[in-house]
DNA sequence: TCATATTGTTGTAGATATACAACATATATA
DNA sequence: TATATATGTTGTATATCTACAACAATATGA
């Protein structure tokens, strides 16, 4: 299982699944699937959507589940 | 089409297809499909390999051909 | 040479990803 | 209210990924 964080970054961009679908050339359904965690994209799909949100392709996926953005936050302050 | 350095990767630490293919729990010819570019790899699988061979894993895959070393050096030359 | 390990090829079968349709529910907006 | 848009659910069909077996070809080492 690979948890994603496509939901947020197509929200942060105020996407409907149906123009997030259009950009990466699949189906409205298939973001659908992904968002809710039916099944994993494939690595064709996650290089796809990684370079559409301009982000690194494990801050958009990730084996394990991801950090808040408050451990995000703590875990930036003790690395300083 | 995504691009791969498996085999790279994998005869630099000295193993064989059997070798990696237990370390990452698939059957030893799928590395040997992976590494002809026969298919691509499933993202969690190429979560997986990223990790075993400790690099990200945008150095492991990448949907544009790799550079040669050659050319990479170059590359970073020019961005002193 | 013989034996063994490694890799490539072909084929079958099962699991997973994707497309697409139909319909339900919810939400926003005229 | 009525209409449109967005999302969720279920079902079918196709493509792709993975496992596994059998065999050929090549290399490596005793």
């Amino acid at each position: 299982m690979i948890y994603n964080r496509i939901k947020m970054l197509r929200t942060e961009k105020g996407l409907s699944r149906k123009e997030l679908a259009k950009a990466v050339e699949v189906n409205f359904q298939t973001i659908g699937y992904l968002e809710r965690g039916d099944y994993n994209a494939s690595l064709e799909l996650a290089f796809k959507l990684a370079e559409f949100f301009e982000v690194p392709i494990d801050m958009a996926f990730s084996p394990r589940p991801f950090k808040t953005l408050a451990e995000e936050l703590a875990a930036a302050r003790a690395a300083e």
